[in-house]
DNA sequence: TCGTTGTATTCATATATAGGAATATACCTG
DNA sequence: CAGGTATATTCCTATATATGAATACAACGA
């Protein structure tokens, strides 16, 4: 898994922007608007998730239309897989540690005492 | 979503110490090992991850064995989900607006050559 | 061409944090 | 209790970056 695409996302303003071209493409003034933030910054965002690969624009007279790109929630996505494969069987061992561990601690107790 | 838990995977090193985690529990010491950091940074790591919720720690004598929590996993999926749910139409949505785009851009240049 | 609108960039500053070194803390064994 | 092992914390420094202010750049309309 790619850390630029999870730093991206990691920063508040930058993930409701993310949010917000979810809904639909977007101009910066009007992202600026709506989240209310300036727009250099919103600009500087989007240039942080453009690099990312998370975002492209196309003009539009003098706007720029944000939307959103598929391929790095996708990639995120199979990288969770790959934690949904596990979870099961690791839960199941967990119990199994944690019932050990109270097993042990019984046990100490009982060691204490006498 | 939440940015926290973004943000703790977002650094290269604590992604790898997840990823780590992911294969089975450890201690402190023999992530440190794995991955060729010291052990106080990846001390420091598994607290940021540990205030995250992703990790928790059971003691087994001086060492504490990490594991990772699934709920904030579950929670990154749940909000990719809400993507996955608009993707179709989006793209749909998308493949209009480039063919507008098209269409005005053929336009301009029709007027332009007048 | 000029003014306006929309966006990007530059520069400076403040804040956050990753890493190193040293040390503290906790627990085990003899 | 002493020594050893495993982990956590503290202090320091360097670096990254989010923000604000000012400004540059680009495209439109009259």
């Amino acid at each position: 898994m790619n850390t630029t695409m999870l730093n991206a996302i990691a920063e508040p303003n930058r993930l409701r922007i993310v949010e917000l071209l979810r809904e639909s493409p977007s101009p910066v003034g009007e992202i600026a608007t709506k989240l209310k933030l300036r727009q250099p910054q919103v600009s500087k965002h989007l240039r942080l998730l453009s690099e990312a690969g998370l975002v492209r624009a196309y003009p539009n007279a003098q706007q720029r239309i944000y939307y959103l790109q598929a391929e790095p929630f996708k990639e995120l996505d199979r990288w969770l897989e790959t934690f949904r494969k596990v979870w099961k069987d690791r839960l199941d061992n967990l119990n199994d540690y944690m019932k050990e561990l109270k097993e042990e601690e019984k046990l100490n107790k009982k060691g204490a005492g006498q």
